[in-house]
DNA sequence: CTGTTAGCGCCTTCAA
DNA sequence: TTGAAGGCGCTAACAG
């Protein structure tokens, strides 16, 4: 069912029923009813792909993240979703899973597909896609991560200044072992590492743990924390770089009979939602993950609408929410 | 950057180019390695939106939920794309935000955009969008709702069975008074409270609370609870249709000081993942949200290959999980 | 192996 | 107020 068949049922010309979809005041007013009457009947929707290709805009803007299955991201999204959707738009959601071919790949297939817009949130702050979506002139917001492009508009939270907040509580609590665990190789949690170090008593004596990324990796991580650093008996602090893993770790630790925080205290990264409700409340850094969402999906229209680079770049500020899985 | 300019530059004609972006090996290798150079250099991404046009299929899923701030849908959505993206897919989701023009206005945008397939979380099993899709010949997989349309591929779980467990659960908990606090109208809800009724010994009895869908309707419902149900004096059992919002309202209870379970037992719905890490683990009834996304999914994909209907409808046993909230 | 031609469904001049 | 013609970027015969 195309404009033609319509225009061929009312017996009209396509250029006509074209009109009454874009233009109805310029048609007659019986023909005008008797092509809708036509197109009721037949429950046209004109193609929006053929449309789009005359120039009119998609409507929808591709979001790219890391992962789904993760709280974090997922306010994030219910931030972008609320301010778009009021502005009519829909989006396209596509996911790395922390691999950067496939974060290329993604963002590539938004371009082909000649989106209105782009939200992306980086594996690295020099992921080729960033440079690959400025120069097909896609208009581009960044978050979650400080792009090396200066010309890249982004939001996003210091990340050094939340580590930093993370460290100074770890002297306070002054646990005998200090434990860093991490996920994958990323700007955001490199800083958030090094601004913990930063503020700690003794950065030197801190033990790491990398690539502990998804929910699924907290389980068989903390087995491994009980042999191998016996958190079980030595009073440790935790500091786990996203809220998603933190509250699995906490539960597992819960479920192996260790007492937060008397015996070990532990700090996350994000301030989900979840951080408050969990098993016990999580110690954690505020990101306010459904503000940079918003934030970042109003940027990208003001890109999109006044086609002028607003304030490139929207840097907030972390603070500490103390609960009561620390100390 | 087009096409067109592509064989300008590289000295051919379009069909070339295009040949090489489909059909390489019918390209000389000199041409070709010609062409790709040019393509390399200017950043060149066939347009999707006339490939389109022409035939070819966007590898695009709509996805249409009710709310993206819900960590079932989140969890839903979560297997869907994992079973998506590794068939190459990406997925373009909606919400109605509980609204059913919403949901109608989403559900035409999708298909006017021509995407491959549709999976449809309706609001209603009368839902107009889903004749609308099917008229369209859209490919398309309804979950969380068995629709009127005995035509129409579904898959969901048995809510009526899941609501009678937990109507059977509450018979032992024996408390003096029984609540039950459900979400906006819909199919799902009455079958689970009906379903309840159903086993529950004094049917008649049971307060309803009703339009409590969101997580943040939560929060206001509790002081609500003890003024005019006393539930912080008389023995209670609440039964709250899902468990997004039966999460936040365990905590308020706990806030306002009453003891889970012994002043106040809780039964949720759904099992999603924080069922279990919650500030007191929730009893509930087990969706395997994860498992509906992807066997929708796995559904649509064969509709959309095979061309062919497979078993249209798939129905899911719920089982109850017991956990420290009820009892 | 490569170029020419004709559409895909729609919108937008330009004429009538 | 309406119709005819051209073009958006690409693919797919059909010739050479």
């Amino acid at each position: 069912m195309t404009i033609n068949d319509i225009a061929r049922l009312a017996g009209v010309s396509k250029s006509t029923v074209s009109r009454v979809m874009t233009n109805p005041q310029m048609v007659k007013k019986e023909t005008r009813e008797k092509i809708l009457a036509v197109i009721n009947k037949e429950h046209f929707v004109p193609n929006n792909i053929a449309q789009n290709l005359t120039g009119a805009p998609s409507k929808t803007i591709g979001v790219v993240i890391d992962e789904l299955a993760n709280y974090f991201f997922v306010e994030i999204l219910a931030g972008i979703e609320k301010v778009l959707s009021s502005a009519g738009y829909s989006m396209q959601i596509c996911s790395s899973q922390w691999i950067a071919e496939r974060e290329m790949t993604q963002t590539q297939s938004l371009v082909s597909k000649r989106v209105d817009g782009i939200l992306l949130a980086p594996l690295s702050s020099s992921s080729p896609s960033i440079n690959f979506v400025m120069q097909s002139n896609v208009p581009l917001v960044v978050f979650n991560c400080i792009p090396d492009n200066p010309l890249c508009a982004y939001v996003t939270i210091d990340n050094k200044e939340g580590g930093r907040l993370v460290g100074k509580h770890m002297n306070e609590i002054h646990s005998t072992q200090n434990i860093v665990i991490c996920g994958f190789e990323h700007q955001t949690i490199k800083d958030r590492v090094e601004g913990c170090k930063e503020t700690l008593e003794h950065p030197e004596e801190v033990i790491i743990y990398r690539d502990v990324s998804t929910f699924e990796a907290s389980e068989t991580l903390v087995p491994t924390l009980i042999q191998q650093n016996h958190i079980d008996k030595i009073p440790t602090t935790l500091f786990i770089t996203n809220d998603n893993v933190a509250i699995g770790i906490l539960c597992k630790i819960l479920q192996a009979g260790i007492s937060i925080p008397n015996q070990v205290s532990i700090i996350g990264y994000d301030d989900i939602l979840m951080a408050n409700l969990c098993r016990i409340p999580l110690t954690t850094i505020s990101q306010e993950p459904r503000k940079i969402g918003m934030l970042a999906a109003q940027k990208l229209l003001d890109i999109i609408s006044a086609k002028a680079k607003p304030s490139v770049d929207t840097l907030l500020t972390p603070h500490l929410v103390l609960r009561e899985s620390s100390k």
